[in-house]
DNA sequence: ACGAATTTATATCGGAACGATATATGCTCG
DNA sequence: CGAGCATATATCGTTCCGATATAAATTCGT
């Protein structure tokens, strides 16, 4: 799913700017979910336009700068529900935590450790997020409620699985060297 | 952290080639860590072999194309410790499944539940691939231990919210429709 | 009160990464 | 005996990211 995909999908619940659609990947249900930057988000949504799959209108701003709305069209709907319809690829993580984890025999345990901190406080904010969007009145469909738990669950599980494990970080492999030769 | 920097990283824990690499993020204690394809860790390795991080060197095999395999250096080891701890970037997920769940009043429900469906037989063999990486006796250290055991974690919590809260989708959403005009 | 930093807002450019494709070889299965 | 699959590397066009530029207004510290 391209970045053009998601950013129709995003106009489903309404009218948006690109700062706006950039915002709910970092703040709402999109949290843990997906994430594009400014650099794939503006030209999509130009490209979308010249496609006419979305409608752009200009709307001054007093006090802060003018901002492009984009809005769906019919085409651009029925484009989104069709690429759903016709499949999704399996879920992608890049999660550099875990490698400094596998990695961390090879770093200052003061180091890993902060590293474990740092994760936890993340998840904490994500879940922070995650319970705001969960109360939100706009997300009382259950599908919605469906994501949004999933995502809390998972987040809620690594969260306590690092804090009962932690002391296995810093620990020296043990290798009870079958041979004995050594 | 980019491709170069991960290679490095699988190497510190032996000699491989390309496409022994591409496996070890699909088969092994990387798989649901970190991915690349072909087309990066090809170009990687090349441009890695250059800057004298790694060593390449041709083995011929029989029954099979010839292999490059590549073994770290010194300074190859020490620029990816360097790297880890000049510090982590947060995880990044990108979920199709939880967009589909997302947008689930768009679709007919057979396919949200085929989704749901996948996405469990997808976990499953995550998980299945991970008991075996922690069966493997090379990932007996704690640290390798560790990352295991949060990718489980993660997994089968997952898993369990899905099957135990599938109902919800397909269940339409009752608007109250607080001012009544309609 | 005044400059600094932050927030809102869009655009672009170079480089990194992906996905598809090409090439080559041998094995397996019907 | 041909089709398809596994092993193995390379490349190319497109997409995407990250950094940077621009601009206007608000907030914050001193």
């Amino acid at each position: 799913m391209d970045i053009k995909t998601v950013c129709l999908g995003l106009l489903t619940f309404g009218e948006a700017s690109g700062y706006e659609i950039k915002k709910l990947f970092e703040d709402g249900t999109f949290n843990g979910v997906f994430d594009a930057s400014f650099g794939s988000i503006y030209p999509a949504l130009t490209r979308l336009a010249e496609e006419g799959l979305v409608i752009a209108r200009e709307e001054e701003q007093h006090g802060r700068p003018d901002k492009k709305v984009y809005a769906l069209t019919p085409a651009g709907h029925a484009r989104f529900v069709a690429s759903l319809v016709a499949g999704i690829q399996p879920d992608r993580v890049r999660s550099e935590f875990s490698m400094a984890m596998i990695f961390a025999h090879l770093l200052p345990e003061a180091t890993a450790q902060s590293y474990i901190d740092q994760h936890l406080a993340e998840t904490r904010d994500a879940l922070r997020r995650l319970d705001v969007a969960d109360q939100d009145p706009g997300s009382q469909m259950p599908n919605l409620k469906f994501a949004i738990g999933l995502g809390r669950a998972r987040l809620q599980a690594g969260m306590e699985f690092m804090e009962r494990h932690r002391h296995m970080i810093g620990l020296a492999a043990v290798a009870p060297a079958p041979g004995g030769q050594g």
